[in-house]
DNA sequence: CACAAACTACGAAGTTCTTCGTAGACATCG
DNA sequence: CGATGTCTACGAAGAACTTCGTAGTTTGTG
């Protein structure tokens, strides 16, 4: 892990019940992933998570309530980068046709995919 | 790795090789990787992708040459589900904001990215 | 106080990834 | 023939990931 954002599997399980429930003790996030890890793992996870510097924790009652450090934002633009860069060699235009095949989107959310990429599009002025 | 399609770091490294370029003996491999892995590390990772099969090879003189068996789009789309799923909780929205941001993309790249979304619009009759 | 319940800490064990050294096969060159 | 160079095969070793058992702490209850 030569960068600082980059989560393995159960990590990033971990992390994704973090982000979605912003912030959880150990039992809470045991219940996010369906309970299926036993709780000292999910525990030792969250330790190594916070050696990391991915979550830190707060004191609550007896218990630690666990808090992401990293933002959604910047994993996936690491994750996202190592998919463009590695498997489409650069391309955004190929990556983004994979993510949308066999998938269907709500007319608004293309609306609102296309000003995006209107906003992307060379140096804009914006309005 | 639940699922067929999930490569770590140095596999990525050495399947992108063999995506750009169709194929590879383990010194063009390496070659293409700039050298910094040692030889030996390279044909172990490549047969450790054959047992996989993720690669196969034929015999070419005395040399092996590799060929990736599993297509681009195939790797990217277990990885891409995962962002996706875990950091945008299914959000393609939120995954195409982050894809694009800080990315300066052609004029004719953003008409073909919008016909693409377009034709992920609900159901469309096409034409 | 004694006991149970809810926590965290710690460390061992199994697995996978990655790296590399060494050995063996085979062909070429002098 | 014998040395050299280019390959693959194999196995060892260290690191990281993941899992879980056990122990210790603290709080609440009878």
């Amino acid at each position: 892990m030569t960068d600082g954002t980059a989560f393995t599997e159960r990590e990033l399980d971990i992390m994704s019940v973090l982000w979605r429930e912003g912030s959880g003790t150990v039992a809470e996030v045991r219940e996010g992933l369906a309970g299926q890890v036993v709780y000292t793992t999910v525990l030792k996870i969250l330790q190594i998570l916070e050696d990391k510097k991915m979550v830190r924790h707060e004191q609550e009652g007896r218990a630690y309530r666990y808090f992401p450090v990293v933002e959604p934002n910047d994993a996936a633009g690491h994750a996202l980068g190592r998919i463009v860069d590695k498997i489409f060699h650069g391309s955004a235009e190929l990556t983004l046709a994979r993510l949308v095949s066999g998938r269907k989107l709500e007319p608004d959310e293309v609306a609102r995919m296309k000003a995006m990429l209107d906003a992307a599009r060379g140096e804009e002025d914006g309005s």
